[in-house]
DNA sequence: ATTAATTTACGAAGTTCTTCGTATTCATAA
DNA sequence: TTATGAATACGAAGAACTTCGTAAATTAAT
């Protein structure tokens, strides 16, 4: 197990999502990045990514005047952890039925059903 | 669009899980379910079933001195509309993305990669 | 050096959610 | 009818999160 206590909050992980995009930014940068989607202020920004670095969910680097912010989990992994909780929480373990609850949802078009069923193939493959 | 506003939190979504699995309960039926996983005050679950009430997310009849409890959505619904917003939310509309993710954490059992085949087999079905 | 502009730090207020203690209501039994 | 026990109603406190205003610090330009 590595570090399992990666719970960022919806304002958190908008920033996160910010970060792994843009890479390593200001504060500016990221709140200019919010701003498309919804107003923020620039001071509710900062002070969130301030929480974040307490949390260690973001590090900061002193850059003349400006701090750096990067994310300090890759994206991959804070999303496992996301999916892994709402498979307990939500569907009490039962993985399989948040799949078939999102293939429900969300028909596939034909590419992703191509890639769907190499995805299978490959667990075929490996016998358990 | 049915009724979209369908946003339990944690501990109302645990209280849902309950009256899905034991029908229509008075607030002691669900505590003492609720107390089986953690320790729970009575009047705790009390006022969150009340609150839930006021929010529509459960209907209350008087029978006799105490409430009985029924779950306003089914199960189903509910979870869909999580997942909904975890699709929007986390993976930025993508769902195949959070159906890899999830494949990709929890190995499929044979059975459940048969289960897998036939719904995809259906998709193909139906053509896009 | 003083000013102006930009960035950070800090504190406080407003929400929402959870938790619990206490008061109230009400059916039932004595 | 009164007392008892069980259930509800209510209010308040505490925690976590979001938001923002203002002060302080710092850099750069005049």
């Amino acid at each position: 197990m590595t570090d399992q206590n990666i719970k960022p909050t919806q304002s958190e992980f908008e920033i996160l999502q910010v970060l792994w995009k843009l890479g390593p930014s200001t504060v500016k940068r990221v709140n200019e990045a919010l701003n498309e989607k919804k107003p923020k202020g620039y001071t509710t920004t900062l002070k969130i990514m301030q929480i974040m670095a307490e949390k260690a969910l973001v590090t900061r680097v002193l850059d003349g005047k400006f701090h750096i912010y990067t994310a300090s989990h890759k994206e991959l992994q804070v999303k496992k952890t996301l999916v892994s909780n709402i498979v307990d929480q939500v569907f009490e373990g039962a993985a399989m039925e948040l799949v078939i609850q999102t293939l429900g949802n969300y028909k596939p078009s034909p590419l992703e059903i191509i890639e769907l069923k190499e995805l299978i193939a490959q667990y075929e493959k490996t016998k358990n």
